[in-house]
RNA sequence: GCCGGCGUGGCGGAACUGGCAGACGCACAGGACUUAAAAUCCUGCGGGACUAACCUCCCGUACCGGUUCGAUUCCGGUCGCCGGCACCA
């Protein structure tokens, strides 16, 4: 009796119906959802069923907030800059754009096939020049604001491919190409000032609703700590060292100072007796790469034969350097407290120097110490005027008070550093920067934007650090746009991250050649409400997409702070591999690459859909199974038939298909909205095997039947706008209004509760719905007669859920 | 080392604010249909004891302990796996 469930011929008629007749139409008087995926780097691979998987999240998502009346943004593009194309063209001299541009096409026919309904009129390239422009006239307002600026800087330099290397491309500290060790190398570099913003990118984290891990991540990098500078006298010198330290309360304490050895005072620290030793130091540390500085696990060190004044107590302390103090972070000084610090005491035990308790711990102070004391809780002793404080206290007014002793100030220091914006590559946007002797840095004026990226002859980096762009003398010898002497322009070219820190904004008014978004559009489409996509952006790219968008609030282009309302997370497919059966990344060289073009021939777009959400909890890794997705066909097939065996036949829903259909409507919606999309799933197999046992008696009604197929559309789109016409619906199911259900129609009459005896289930019986406790009991009781054998100590009942005998 | 998250059948995973653990699917086994196979449909499916069979009972959510009438869920400890950070003073 079953009808053949032909997924061909169906997604074929309604991926064409679609293109004529489109369903998500701006009319002007719904409200928008902005609902985002991450933008994809078109790689020569194409998709794998990995990358399907946020991209059909977010379309069932997008299409259940359209059936709410919604008009959606939920655009695509191409984060398209990049090495991949770079090295692509170094090794087949194809040219970057020319690959990009085929593999892009690759790319779009496959999202089409997973019936993501992608607004194409929307999209973005990041290498189209009409793109690139307001990516360099952002760079631009940047630097009048004095946000970007030049600074000499120790960049990742592999000596081996000769060559400057984003931290991305240092994988352990090996150059990711040739895996040579990465040393440091000075080069002029251009920063972007987002420390400027580091208080409000962190305070404005409380305001998103994100994954508290990736908020968490986000403010561990920015890395907030309060705390005081302290200045030090040096002994028989004019100089003083300032250390930062978010512990002054422990001052008295500290008992020796250490300087990374790159401090401006290390070298002349040195006396006639320790030279040799210091600048042998110095010159060591500089040699070490930065893996090796951190592999380091024993501590060094060297005494410079100097020592400073405790400004508190005029304690002598000898001033130490070594590679654990870092030079770029704080004053590049510290003052160590071996007793309440744990670098601090195994330096201290390594060298002998003396370890003074100032915290007390449960009360008293420590025999013999054998590791730091780090708690800030516990009384005061060993400090002179400040013994008998709580040290918690202390640790909060000490840099207010030892302001106003006047050795020093309140400080709050962050771990973010500026960005390093510059790099020495050919396939990125050129820095829109011109050097003229006389006036310095200039920009390219703004009316002669985009500063187009010229072709070129190689695209092998020089070996000098410098971009191939250097090597193309007409294009860097230029006149200065401010006093028209020449000048040459700036070869370095912009991080990859720099076109997908704004193109959020782009896609509501992607053909403006006036301004980068128009404020009217912006205001009305913007910002992203559902923003969907990988964790390994957690950092990197959604941090400098709020510092962009703050940026571009605080120059009037944008009303808003945050681009980013909602963030949503999906996990990993991953592979099997087939020997050891553990979850791995797919991968060409494992061969274990699963391609979605197999799955959508084999089993068709609206299977493979539900199949990606069915298989596990969406924010979660899971592991393809070839089996899972034939399981998820089989059901598609099933609900098919059920629903064209029960289309037309005259059925009046009895009270039980009533309860039915609200319980489903309710299992789906409330499932739906908490992101449970595998239960989703799930949910839709139990009730279609209901309807499927129903068929074989009173049939299922045309109303539950519509609720369902709706419902489903969402999910499988093909099979829900196929059904709904064959229920006689018009077009299209997306127009139609989400089912909402009835709690009053879902009540049970009657209902079935465990009777338990000391916790254990040892019957269930059936009771009204409103039933007595007394009348509840008694039938417990009696269900449970021959095991209630004991002393009855307990009688419990918890209305409508369950019945429990304690006994002895 | 520090900070998160997780640990449930052969497998992927369910279980709402503590209330019948194992929904749903896969795999497997048996049966129906078929000349046969595939497809489809039906049945069973955590482990163990007793049993011809049913019934019934015991054990079971990484491990140990606690709170509770009752714990996969809450608390303390141990082990294991995964992710992030990693000398940030």
């Amino acid at each position: 009796m079953a009808v053949t469930y032909n997924h061909r011929a169906i997604e074929n008629k309604w991926r064409k119906g679609w293109e004529e007749h489109p369903i998500n139409v701006d009319d002007g008087k719904k409200p928008k959802y902005y609902c985002l995926d991450m933008f994809p780097y078109p790689s020569g691979n194409g998709l794998h069923v990995g990358h399907w998987r946020g991209y059909v999240i977010s379309d069932a998502w997008s299409r259940y907030k359209m059936m709410q009346g919604y008009y959606l943004i939920h655009p695509m593009g191409w984060d398209a800059f990049g090495l991949p194309a770079e090295n692509y063209a170094i090794n087949n001299g194809i040219h970057p754009s020319i690959s990009t541009a085929e593999n892009i096409k690759n790319f779009k026919r496959q999202l089409n096939e997973i019936a993501a309904i992608y607004d194409w009129d929307r999209e973005v390239n990041t290498t189209d020049p009409a793109y690139y422009k307001w990516t360099q006239w952002i760079f631009i307002q940047m630097f009048k604001k004095g946000l970007a600026y030049e600074k000499e800087m120790p960049i990742n330099w592999c000596p081996s491919c000769k060559t400057g290397l984003a931290n991305e491309e240092v994988v352990d500290g090996k150059c990711e190409r040739c895996h040579s060790e990465v040393t440091k190398k000075n080069l002029r570099q251009w920063m972007l000032k987002i420390t400027a913003y580091a208080d409000r990118l962190l305070e404005d984290l409380n305001t998103l609703d994100w994954p508290e891990k990736v908020k968490k991540m986000q403010s561990d990098w920015i890395g907030r700590s309060y705390g005081a500078e302290v200045d030090f006298k040096i002994e028989d010198r004019e100089e003083t060292i300032t250390v930062y330290t978010t512990r002054p309360d422990t001052l008295y304490g500290a008992t020796f100072m250490v300087l990374a050895p790159e401090h401006k005072l290390a070298s002349s620290l040195a006396t006639d007796e320790t030279r040799k030793a210091v600048d042998q130091y110095i010159y060591d540390s500089s040699m070490k790469s930065n893996v090796d500085r951190m592999q380091d696990k024993e501590k060094t060190g060297v005494f410079t034969g100097s020592y400073a004044i405790n400004p508190l107590n005029g304690a002598k302390v000898p001033i130490w350097l070594s590679d654990y103090v870092l030079a770029d972070y704080g004053t590049g000084a510290i003052m160590c407290v071996p007793a309440h610090d744990e670098r601090d005491f195994a330096f201290a035990k390594k060298f002998d120097l003396p370890i003074i308790q100032v915290i007390a711990k449960d009360g008293k102070e420590i025999e013999h110490m054998t590791e730091a004391y780090t708690e800030a809780s516990g009384t005061m002793i060993n400090s002179g005027e400040w013994n008998g404080m709580e040290s918690a206290v202390l640790k909060r007014e000490a840099p207010e008070m030892i302001e106003k002793m006047g050795f020093g100030k309140k400080r709050t220091n962050y771990k973010l550093r500026d960005w390093v914006f510059s790099r020495q590559r050919y396939w990125g946007e050129p820095i829109p920067i011109v050097h003229c002797p006389d006036c310095g840095a200039v920009p390219v004026p703004e009316e002669q934007l985009p500063l187009l990226l010229p072709d070129v002859e190689s695209y092998q980096p020089t070996g000098t650090g410098e971009s191939p762009l250097a090597a193309i003398t007409e294009w860097v010898n230029t006149t200065c746009p401010c006093c028209g002497k020449p000048a040459k322009r700036e070869t370095n070219t912009m991080p990859q991250w720099a076109g997908s820190s704004w193109y959020f904004l782009r896609y509501v008014d992607n053909k403006n050649d006036k301004e980068l978004v128009n404020r009217e559009k912006a205001d009305k489409y913007l910002p992203v409400d559902m923003y969907i996509g990988g964790v390994e952006h957690a950092v990197l790219h959604l941090l400098y997409a709020r510092f962009y968008t703050k940026f571009l609030h605080d120059i009037g282009v944008v009303d808003f702070e945050e681009p980013f309302q909602k963030l949503f997370n999906q996990g990993m497919v991953c592979g099997r591999d087939a020997q050891t059966g553990a979850a791995t990344k797919m991968s060409k060289s494992l061969g274990n690459i699963v391609s979605p073009d197999d799955m959508v021939r084999d089993y068709g777009c609206d299977s493979l859909r539900l199949y990606e959400l069915f298989i596990g909890p969406p924010e979660l890794d899971s592991i393809w199974d070839d089996s899972g997705i034939e399981g998820v066909y089989r059901f598609i097939n099933r609900f098919y038939n059920m629903v064209m065996t029960n289309k037309d036949r005259e059925i009046t829903p009895t009270k039980d298909l009533i309860k039915l259909r609200n319980k489903m409507i309710k299992d789906v919606t409330t499932r739906f909205e908490q992101f449970s999309l595998n239960t989703v799933v799930s949910a839709f197999m139990e009730y279609n095997n209901k309807f499927v046992e129903l068929t074989k008696t009173t049939g299922v009604d045309k109303e539950t039947l519509q609720a369902a197929v709706i419902m489903i559309a969402p999910f499988a789109p093909h099979i829900g706008e196929e059904l709904w016409e064959a229920l006689g619906g018009t077009y299209s199911v997306f127009h139609q209004k989400w089912p909402v259900y009835d709690e009053e129609k879902m009540k049970d009459d009657e209902i079935e509760i465990p009777v338990q005896i000391n916790g254990k289930t040892r019957a269930t019986v059936m009771i009204g719905a409103e039933e007595a406790k007394e009348h509840v009991l008694e039938k417990a009781k009696e269900a449970v007669q021959d095991k209630l054998n004991g002393t009855l100590i307990k009688e419990i009942y918890v209305p409508g859920k369950i019945v429990n005998f304690v006994q002895k």
